[in-house]
DNA sequence: AACGTATATGTATAATACCGTATATATGCC
DNA sequence: GGCATATATACGGTATTATACATATACGTT
């Protein structure tokens, strides 16, 4: 009878939270998109240098908390940080993305994205 | 020769930081210190409901990383949030508190340290 | 010195989390 | 259908972490 809650915003608590966000390549990968917005995962795998299967483990696990959301495009899935994200999130990523942005790794990660060839989608690059 | 570092403001990176977040006990208490101030491991056990020895365990581990200090005081040691953090972590500590303080259990865990008899900094109760 | 309270630590166990390697699935192109 | 690229998952090994329980240390009082 009630409308339906609207998906649930969030599953996780704070310690739930901190958990996901206690792993390097996680951290770097939301510090990441945070920064750049939606990525594909070949951009993520180069711009923070490990291996394809280790990333997509870690997207499958801020997916799966509901941190992030993938989209398909033709051969690529994007993900993005999740937009509905319950209140009480976002400030703890926007502090923490300003605190540590000019900090190694996470501005070399922007950089090594920055001079990434063949991008999913990229421009042309004179025009 | 050269003026010594000023005793090092942080051994731990952001991941380092929320893997100690990441548990339940560990973050009650820097919560409640966050909105209390300086508390004894008496006050933090009864307030957050875990043993003694769980305690101060968790407490260990938060000072072991320089998240808090400690201060004896005749038989009490008072811990509380460590004032000179890296630049960066007081905004995330903020944003964490400012966004959960009225949740479960973190507002409880005030109510139950409001009503605890005996406390060892007691004012006197009428006067 | 003996005792009581407050706090810390030792030990063993269980649960969890991460990783590399290999393999599976999905899409697009020929 | 066959192949190449992009992404996901399964398996097995290793390391880290949290816990309960028991005990040790430190301080204050008598």
């Amino acid at each position: 009878m009630s409308a339906e809650p609207a998906l649930e915003l969030t599953e996780f608590t704070p310690p739930d939270l901190f958990r996901i966000l206690a792993d390097d390549t996680r951290l770097r990968a939301m510090v990441l998109m945070h920064a750049e917005g939606e990525l594909c995962v070949c951009e993520l795998t180069e711009a923070i240098g490990v291996s394809q299967p280790k990333m997509s483990r870690h997207l499958a696990v801020l997916r799966d908390a509901g941190l992030v959301r993938d989209r398909r495009e033709r051969i690529w899935i994007h993900y993005q940080i999740e937009p509905d994200l319950a209140p009480w999130v976002h400030p703890i990523l926007n502090a923490l993305c300003a605190g540590v942005a000019e900090d190694s790794p996470y501005s070399e990660d922007r950089q090594r994205l920055a001079v990434m060839p063949d991008r999913p989608g990229d421009r042309c690059p004179e025009e």
